[in-house]
RNA sequence: GGGCGGUUAGCUCAGUGGUUAGAGCGCCUGUCUUACACACAGGAGGUCACUGGUUCAAGUCCAGUACCGCCCA
């Protein structure tokens, strides 16, 4: 592959496009199975197609990617499956609303055209997505790309129900379900929001059938009147006890109802009185059957008022309500209305109020389910990441209900149950029956509902991998390694994935479970589009480029907890992509001499000079960290040290460093003594680019490629492929550390000098510098020293050789040194001995709590040897400074 | 009502018992110093919400309090 001159400044869009399809067409994304090596698995959450990808999506595609492509780079075969989720009542509300844009119902096309125009949308959201996957580089198998609806996911929805329903955990029944006159479907208990409102409780008074008074019931439900069937009080409330038995006129319409007792009525509640709605209300529905009150229902399926409700039939909900506060109200029985907090349910996708129904659906019994997926996570062989999750997994794996998974839609997979029309029985099948399985009569027809797309999800980890069948892929890579998604769908998703892959397969669908937090605004707001603070993935990859996106979503963030995003830190990311591609094309630049010169195939020579020991060093103590953090999904916290290292160990210091020795060296012929900084340039870049590969892919391969690396032969093709750093212990080097720590201070201590007497760039300070330990070191940086701090260094002693200070002088006392400058005025010497005193001050108090410490017994005793170890060398290196401090300032006395 | 999380610099957040608590942005002072002004150099800024406990050692672990947020009912 051709390359073009790096540019100035990074510019994302060309070579994002132009790296993926390389990538692509290498098939790296694609792994090689292979049967002694275990596999690095991640089954992609899949996007819905209901639309684009949002932000959330880029964060959990950033995640998979960046730890895919690190496993990849560690050698491991790794596999990411990509695919995209049908989402059932998501789309089809959005077909409904292009059919009601047309002024058409779905009813009026019917369930083909229906369907035509549901795969119409799907397919192109597909694209859509797939597109934006390219664009932030996920890595993931496109040959294994599968959608819920294929023909391998539906066989496996259809083989997982008609298992359950043989042993019994799937079955039919009568049951309050909660119902979206909207979308006229039953849905689960999660897919319902609750919301707080300020509603009002009604006091209606109801007349004693004989005349004698009347019973003033309290709610806030005036529209459900209709389908009363009973007031009920608690038996211990004195108020009504000699009530119980009698019977009350319902005043819409005169229909007689018995006044029972029950003790599900809180006696603290309204008056006391409950009317009871069997057909509207959970726990009227229990009251009513305790006491085996008939049921009437008012509602239509679309939630408008039916028959039952006598001269409101046809009435919204609203009118309704209007209509029997009206009424009370004209009758003389509205004792009183109270404004009344109360929750009510929404549904999740089009936000109409939910109303408690009783329909004949279908369930999975949970139970003997959840009690094996809470099994696998408490005794560890699923692990939650962050932990404190897996309680709320628990809390709610505990109290589960069974499981509503009939919808009345039509976008889905269709329920595998066939009803005779003749022996009335059913038929449960994986195939299609061409009979009925009891009579053998043809006349069979299937259930016209279809599943919760969750029934689908739920299988998502072993049907994208070939179950039912017995695969290749299910043989190698399931169980899969990491679930990473958001905490959002723990329950909806994660909690039914854990039931159902060891219900199907008997084996836990993955190891570990990582979930992340949801991406808010830079100033922890939620996104909206209310807001107007929504950041989209393309509108953003547009502004910056994908790679600093990807950074921007990765540093900082933590598992579990919420992510703030704006264009602050977007920009910060951009940055720190536009030093590395400068910090390439400098030492690109700056290295061809040496890279051009002979065989480098020794690989790099061991180093002889101070900077170099120590940015190896310091580079090795990055990988190692790095690999740590990533083991434990610290992947932000990794991102940040990677950040650190390049811009200010590298960048800041390192390149200043080598600058000095280009302008001088010559490139060390082989096996000779090298003076040039070239190769640790090179490979310490080189590293570094190959740490940050997982995280941003696009700007990383363009400069690895233009890097190029002379002193080793067996260069793969893509960084992608490339090993993955660890660290080598031998290049730890913590004396040259320790000696270019001392030297950065004194730069640092003489460029605040320079700052404080605003001396200008060309005035060179003088000054002589002594020091103990580390002399030898200082010694050979001194060229550094001078040039950074651009100060003539005119002597470097052993401390005790240090004279008498003379009257104009001042010193500045470091941990390691002491520099001796001659002050600038008057003013100055009072200023920097103001200084010494306070860091005197200051070291007296930091020396303080060490020096007890250590003559603590129990900590001597108790602590770590190596704590104390370095307990010691600070009380050392504090007492040895302090003593300086104190005998500058005697002196100046 | 039950549960979970958060409270660290002006803002947004890292900090997984052990030296002097960090970053980005913002702020102040200088600099277009031949990789980078998307930059460089220097600087200011913290009772780690509060109270108590465990520990040789607590921002970090435990308990309680206050406030904020989320989930479930």
């Amino acid at each position: 592959m051709k390359h073009d001159a790096l540019t100035k400044a990074y510019e994302p869009g060309h070579i994002e496009r132009k790296w993926y399809t390389f990538w692509l067409g290498r098939g790296y994304f694609t792994p090689k199975i292979e049967p002694e090596r275990k596999p690095f698995v991640i089954v992609m959450p899949p996007p819905n197609v209901t639309g684009e990808l949002h932000v959330g999506h880029a964060l959990t595609m950033t995640i998979e990617d960046v730890l895919i492509r690190w496993r990849r780079m560690m050698g491991d075969p790794t596999l990411w499956v990509p695919g995209t989720d049908h989402s059932g009542i998501a789309v089809q509300v959005l077909v409904e609303k292009d059919l009601a844009a047309e002024g058409l119902t779905r009813d009026q096309v019917g369930r083909e055209e229906f369907l035509r125009r549901a795969w119409e949308r799907a397919v192109r959201s597909r694209k859509a997505i797939e597109q934006q996957q390219h664009l932030i580089g996920a890595s993931c198998d496109w040959t294994r790309d599968t959608f819920t609806l294929d023909d391998g996911p539906s066989r496996a929805v259809r083989t997982a129900f008609v298992n359950l329903y043989r042993k019994g955990l799937i079955y039919r029944g009568d049951r309050m379900v909660n119902w979206c006159p909207r979308c006229q479907t039953a849905l689960s208990d999660l897919e319902v929001e609750h919301k707080e409102i300020a509603g009002s409780l009604w006091h209606f008074r109801y007349p004693l059938a004989d005349g004698s008074g009347y019973v003033t019931i309290a709610t806030t439900r005036p529209e459900t009147c209709y389908g009363d069937t009973a007031v009920a009080v608690n038996a211990s409330d004195s108020r009504y006890d000699t009530l119980i038995g009698r019977c009350v006129i319902l005043p819409l319409n005169g229909r007689q109802i018995p006044l029972i007792a029950d003790e599900a009525v809180d006696p603290e509640f309204g008056t006391g009185a409950l009317k009871i709605t069997p057909c509207h209300d959970p726990t009227d529905l229990e009251v009513g059957d305790r006491h085996g009150l008939p049921r009437i229902d008012v509602f239509n399926p679309d939630g408008s008022m039916n028959l039952n409700a006598g001269q409101c039939e046809g009435m919204t909900r609203e009118q309704c309500r209007e209509y029997v506060v009206r009424t009370f109200e004209s009758q003389g029985l509205l004792e009183h209305t109270a404004p009344y907090g109360h929750s009510v349910g929404y549904c999740g996708r089009c936000g109409t109020d939910i109303e408690p129904r009783i329909s004949t659906q279908w369930f999975v019994h949970t139970q003997p389910l959840a009690d094996e997926a809470m099994r696998v996570v408490r005794e560890g062989e699923i692990r939650i990441v962050p932990e404190h999750f897996a309680r709320v997994y628990f809390t709610w794996m505990e109290s589960i209900k069974d499981w509503c998974i009939s919808r009345q839609l039509w976008w889905g997979h269709r329920i595998p149950v066939w009803y005779c029309r003749d022996c009335n029985e059913i038929t449960v099948s994986v195939d299609t029956p061409v009979a009925c399985e009891h009579c053998a009569s043809g006349q069979v027809e299937q259930d016209p509902d279809v599943l919760d797309t969750w029934f689908s999800s739920a299988l998502w980890t072993h049907s994208t991998l070939g179950w039912p069948d017995d695969t290749e892929d299910m043989r190698y890579f399931y169980p899969t390694s990491v679930m990473q998604t958001g905490y959002d769908i723990l329950f909806f998703w994660v909690a039914r994935m854990i039931m159902m892959g060891i219900e199907d397969t008997g084996r836990i669908p993955f190891h570990t479970v990582y979930l992340n937090g949801l991406i808010r605004d830079e100033h922890g707001q939620k996104m909206s589009k209310m807001r107007g603070n929504v950041i989209r993935p393309d509108d953003a990859i547009g502004q910056y480029g994908v790679d600093a996106l990807r950074f921007a979503l990765t540093t900082g963030n933590s598992p579990g907890n919420d992510l703030s995003l704006g264009p602050g830190k977007l920009e910060a990311a951009r940055n720190f992509v536009n030093k590395l591609w400068n910090a390439t094309r400098f030492v690109v630049h700056s290295t061809d001499e040496w890279r051009e010169a002979g065989d480098r195939t020794a690989g790099i020579p061991a180093p002889t000079h101070l900077e170099d020991r120590w940015i190896l060093s310091r580079s090795q103590r990055l990988a190692r960290s790095v690999w740590e953090l990533m083991e434990e999904y610290q992947i932000g916290e990794a991102a940040r040290q990677m950040h650190d290292f390049v811009w200010t160990e590298y960048c800041d210091w390192y390149i200043e460093f080598a600058k000095l020795r280009l302008r001088t060296s010559t490139p060390g012929a082989p096996g000779s003594e090298c003076t040039t900084p070239a190769p640790y340039l090179t490979s310490v870049l080189d590293s570094s680019l190959r740490l940050l590969h997982p995280f941003m892919p696009f700007v990383t391969e363009e400069l690895w490629q233009h890097l190029k690396l002379p002193y080793a032969p067996t260069t793969p093709d893509s960084i992608m492929v490339a090993e993955y750093p660890t660290h080598d212990p031998a290049l730890l080097d913590p004396s040259a550390e320790r000696a270019i720590e001392t030297v950065i201070d004194i730069v640092r201590a003489l460029r605040n000098l320079r700052a404080e007497r605003k001396t200008d760039a060309a005035t060179w300070l003088e000054a002589h510098l002594y020091s103990a330990s580390v002399l030898t070191e200082l010694q050979q940086m001194l060229p550094s020293i001078e040039a950074l701090s651009r100060t003539r260094i005119l002597g470097l002693n052993h401390r005790d050789e240090r004279p008498e200070p003379s009257s104009g002088d001042v010193a500045l006392i470091l941990a390691d040194a002491d520099i001796v400058v001659a002050a600038g005025s008057a003013e100055e010497a009072s200023r920097i001995r103001e200084q010494l005193q306070k860091e005197m001050e200051a070291t007296r108090s930091r020396l303080d709590p060490v020096r007890k410490r250590l003559a603590d017994p129990a900590f001597v005793s108790r602590a770590p040897a190596d704590v104390v170890q370095r307990q010691k060398e600070l009380a050392a290196g504090l007492r040895d400074k302090l003593s300086r401090l104190e005998q500058e300032l005697s002196d100046l006395e």
